[in-house]
DNA sequence: GTTTCGCATTTAGAAAATCTAAATGCGATC
DNA sequence: GATCGCATTTAGATTTTCTAAATGCGAAAC
């Protein structure tokens, strides 16, 4: 391997070409520069090596014996190396690595990922479901799909939705409730022991500070969510969080207000993934995905 | 192939010296460069794919997933690159080829080229016998022997011994010749018609221009000396291409004069072989087989 | 919790490499 | 004897690549 210290490796494909075209026109040509400059690497790399490679004839050159010998096996290499890097190239156009917070991933995205595949079957997406935020430039992850404060949007970050919040609880507690004051004859169910969303809506409804139960806490909105299906109080949710399970009627919205809470879900990209098109398909079609779900959310 | 237009080839070589260390101060020193150089490198490479090779730890650099992938692909072809150089080294110094005039070759160099492999076995001796004197610079012939006027003498070349000519004939016709002037009494044999050699054989005997009588004429020196053999006439012959023939006893030189021609075998060399180990002891050893014949012909 | 260490990266300027375009030279072919 | 095709040389421009030092960042050590 140190041997390739002595020589430079351009050199050696000149040293391939030449000998395969047999000319140093040809080789100029499928190299894309002139005879001129190859005839210097060449005579750079003879002069390295200690020995001429090729015999110089009036029509062309001709590899000497020893460079004859080991023609085959560059060729070969470069060849190797060559595919290698189409591999490279291939495999970075159909696989599209995607991180979510495991909240968005297990209640929204897995569940349409399914018809992504239909719809692209060659490109493979594959989803990295963290917390944190990774710096994706530095990361062989293409995108992430982030919630974040619409004051905090970063660079080159693209809107996917806004989030929009309001209040779910069992079908049967529903049964209970015609209007908001109704809500809060049943324990709050928070999140990390926040009661995150509650503000905004009630100040979209012109309520205002009501005295509020307590309720059970979780670590996530997902396991909030649960624990509103099983009647164990109101959540105030949103929309990719609780979109499936008001399909379903896991759990109802008593009030048709969605309010805007100032967040939102952005869509951002690794720097060199941007011109990827399966980054574009990937995002036309969570644009699609998500107004369907808006869609549903605006009927019921 | 043309892939490799796209990437820098020494590119290719940082990335699987990254991978294989794991570092880039591992691999800096591999390659004897600084770690800044690599990573410089390494940040084209990234642009130029569109995609990053490298997750960045704080311990180190990781491969992303593709790149891991060709790793081992480019591993083996840079490992082929370098056995073939190796291959280009080595098969170069143990062959050596030599262009000598065919007469040179024939009267001479072959019957003690076996002595020379005795001496050294690892060397391939290849003669290219050619009357025409090949350019040994842009040729994959590392040696010339040849022939010419001392005046002619050119660039680098080692002069192996002075040409100097005598009078043959056979044994038979030797027994009429006592003193230079019974060379006359038989045919003088020419080689192209030409008579050379006489002139100053002649005029360092102090003899004038003696009347000779017409012989057969042939294409080279080698077919005269035939002839002498023969008793077909006296030759002028010199000494590589008579020694053998006095040795064995076919020809005789009736007088021990032998006279300077003013011409001289040379040792060239090309440029670029100048520095082979196989050059040296060849030279070397023909400047030892030359002394031996000239010592013979001093005692006979 | 702060410091230190081991990395990679960035920077600016220097050094080296490589290239281009045109001239040159050399055989072979017409 | 002229012309064509090719490789080579040359000088200067251009680009690439490198070095050395500064910087930044995270993890381990204290």
């Amino acid at each position: 391997m140190r041997n390739l210290n002595s020589v430079s490796l351009s050199a050696i494909r000149v040293i391939e070409a030449i000998a395969r075209t047999g000319s140093l026109v040809r080789a100029a040509e499928e190299l894309g520069a002139t005879p001129g400059a190859l005839s210097q690497r060449l005579s750079k790399a003879e002069a390295s090596l200690g020995q001429p490679l090729f015999v110089r004839l009036s029509t062309g050159l001709r590899p000497t014996e020893s460079c004859a010998r080991i023609v085959p096996r560059l060729t070969l290499a470069l060849t190797e190396l060559s595919a290698s890097l189409t591999e490279l190239k291939r495999s970075e156009s159909t696989t599209l690595t995607v991180t979510v917070a495991p909240i968005f991933a297990s209640r929204w995205l897995i569940w349409r990922i399914g018809r992504f595949n239909q719809k692209y079957p060659t490109i493979s997406l594959r989803l990295l479901p963290t917390a944190d935020v990774i710096d994706l430039d530095h990361s062989d992850v293409d995108v992430g799909i982030r919630f974040g404060r619409d004051s905090a949007a970063m660079d080159g970050a693209f809107k996917l939705i806004d989030q929009r919040v309001f209040p779910v609880c069992s079908p049967e507690l529903s049964r209970s409730i015609q209007k908001p004051q109704d809500l809060f004859q049943f324990p709050i169910i928070r999140e990390n022991d926040q009661l995150s969303g509650w503000e905004v809506w009630l100040a979209a409804l012109g309520l205002g500070h009501p005295e509020m139960k307590a309720g059970p806490t979780y670590a996530d909105g997902s396991l909030c969510l649960d624990a509103a299906m099983l009647g164990q109080g109101i959540f105030m949710a949103w929309q990719t969080l609780a979109s499936d399970a008001l399909e379903r009627g896991q759990v109802v919205a008593p009030f048709p207000n969605r309010v805007l809470s100032g967040a939102s879900y952005w869509f951002i990209t690794n720097r060199w993934s941007v011109q990827k098109p399966a980054v574009r398909q990937f995002r036309e079609w969570l644009g699609e995905e998500m107004a369907c779900s808006l869609r549903y959310w605006e009927t019921c």
